[in-house]
DNA sequence: GGAAAAACTATACTCAGGGTATAGTTTTAT
DNA sequence: ATAAAACTATACCCTGAGTATAGTTTTTCC
C-alpha cells in the first residue's frame, strides 16, 4: 500500500471513529463516513470489506495506539525514580494530567462503545476487545506485582483485580465525563485511584 | 391503563432493553422487538410514539428501579448499624454481594449504553441521563458526608468525586464484566472501592 | 347488559439508507 | 510503458423506521 493509499485508509478510520464514538457502531452509515471522508463507496470497500472489516481495523488501530501511550508514560517514570511505587504513582499522575489537559471530554474508548453493542460484531473483534483488555490488565499489573514485592499492602489483595481497577475507573470515568460534559471527571477518578495505592501500599 | 395494557407495555419494555443491551440502541429493529414481545407494530406504536419514546421510557423504569434497589440496600444498613462510615461499609458489602450473586454477567448499564450513541437521542433522554447519574452522586455524597464529618479523611478529599468513583467503578466493573466474561468482575471493583474507603475514613 | 373507550390486529404503504456488485478511470510504482 | 493499485460512477436489492387506516377484541363503567 503505498502512502496515498495508506493515507486514505487513516482519513476514513479517523472520521469513521469520530462518528461511531458519537452515535455507536451500528448507529454510523457508511454514507456518512464516506461523505465526510471525500471517499466513493467503492473507495471505501476497496480498502474494508465490509463494516465489521472497519471495526476490527479501529480496534487495532485504538489499541495499538494506547499501548504506545501507557508504555512512554510508564518510561517517563522508571526515569524519574526508582521505586515501584513511586513509578506508579508519577505513572498515574502524568496520566491523570494528561487527561486532564483535554480541552473537551475524552473521545471515549472504542472497547466500551463496542461492549454495549457486541452482538454486532464477529469473533474477531470480540477477541480483539478481549485480548486488549487483558493487556492491559498485563501492563499494570506487572508494576503492581514489583510494588508489592517491596510494600506490604494494608488488606489482602488481589493483584489483578486491582490491575483492572484501574481500566475500570477509567472506563466509568470517560463516561461519567461524557454525560456530565465534565471534562475533569475522568482525571478526578484517577487521582482517586492513585490515593487508593498511597494509602494501600504507602507507609506514612 | 388496564392492567393487561400495562403488562404489554412492560413485556414490550423488558423484551427492548434486552436487545439494546446486546445490539445498542439504533442496531436494535422495532421489527425484532416485536416479534419478541409477541406483538404487532401498531401495538408498538400504540403503546409508543416512536422509538425515542421508547428509549425514555426504558430509561426512566431503569432510573426508578435502580433507586429504589440502593435505598432498599441503604435502608438494610443503617438497620443495622448506627455509625455513617459502618452504613456505607455494610451497604457496599451488601451491594457487592448482590452482584456476585449474578450467574451471568450484569446485563449492563443503558446509561453507559446510551453515552456511546447519545447523538441518537433527543435532549430529553440526555437530560435524564445526566439527572439520574447526579442522583446517583446526591445518594452516595449525602451518606459520604455523614462519615466525613465524623472521620476525617487521610486526604483531602472531593466529596462528589468520591461518590462518582462509586459509580465509575460500576461502569467500569460491568463493561469489565462482560467483556472477560467473569460475573464476579463488578462484585471485586465494589470490594475495592470500599477498601479505599476503609483506608481513607477508618482508624485502624 | 350494553355503550363507549381502550387495547389491540391486519395490511399496506412510503422513504431513507445500508450494503453489494461491477465496470470503468486515474494514479502510482517499477 | 505497463501492470498493479487506488480509486470513481452507477445501479441495484433489501431492511427497517415510521405512517395510515380499517377492523376486532377486551375492558371499563354506568
Amino acid at each position: 500500500m503505498g502512502e496515498k493509499a495508506s493515507n486514505t485508509k487513516l482519513r476514513i478510520m479517523s472520521t469513521a471513529e469520530q462518528i461511531i464514538l458519537q452515535k455507536g457502531f451500528a448507529g454510523t452509515s457508511i454514507d456518512e463516513v464516506i461523505q465526510q471522508s471525500h471517499i466513493t463507496k467503492g473507495g471505501f470497500f476497496y480498502h474494508f470489506k465490509g463494516k465489521n472489516d472497519l471495526a476490527l481495523g479501529l480496534l487495532k488501530r485504538y489499541l495499538d495506539a494506547d499501548d504506545v501511550f501507557f508504555n512512554k508514560l510508564f518510561g517517563r517514570a522508571r526515569e524519574l525514580t526508582d521505586d515501584p511505587l513511586q513509578q506508579m504513582l508519577v505513572f498515574l499522575k502524568l496520566l491523570a494530567e494528561a487527561m486532564a489537559e483535554l480541552k473537551v471530554h475524552h473521545p471515549g474508548c472504542l472497547i466500551a462503545a463496542f461492549t454495549y453493542e457486541s452482538q454486532q460484531f464477529d469473533d474477531d473483534v470480540i477477541k480483539m476487545m478481549k485480548d486488549g483488555t487483558l493487556s492491559w490488565r498485563k501492563l499494570f499489573s506487572e508494576q503492581l506485582h514489583l510494588v508489592q514485592e517491596k510494600y506490604p499492602p494494608r488488606f489482602e489483595t488481589d493483584i489483578e483485580d486491582l490491575a483492572d481497577m484501574l481500566s475500570a475507573c477509567m472506563e466509568g470515568g470517560i463516561i461519567l465525563s461524557r454525560i456530565l460534559k465534565n471534562p475533569q471527571a475522568l482525571s478526578k477518578q484517577i487521582i482517586h485511584y492513585r490515593n487508593y495505592l498511597r494509602l494501600l501500599y504507602g507507609d506514612d
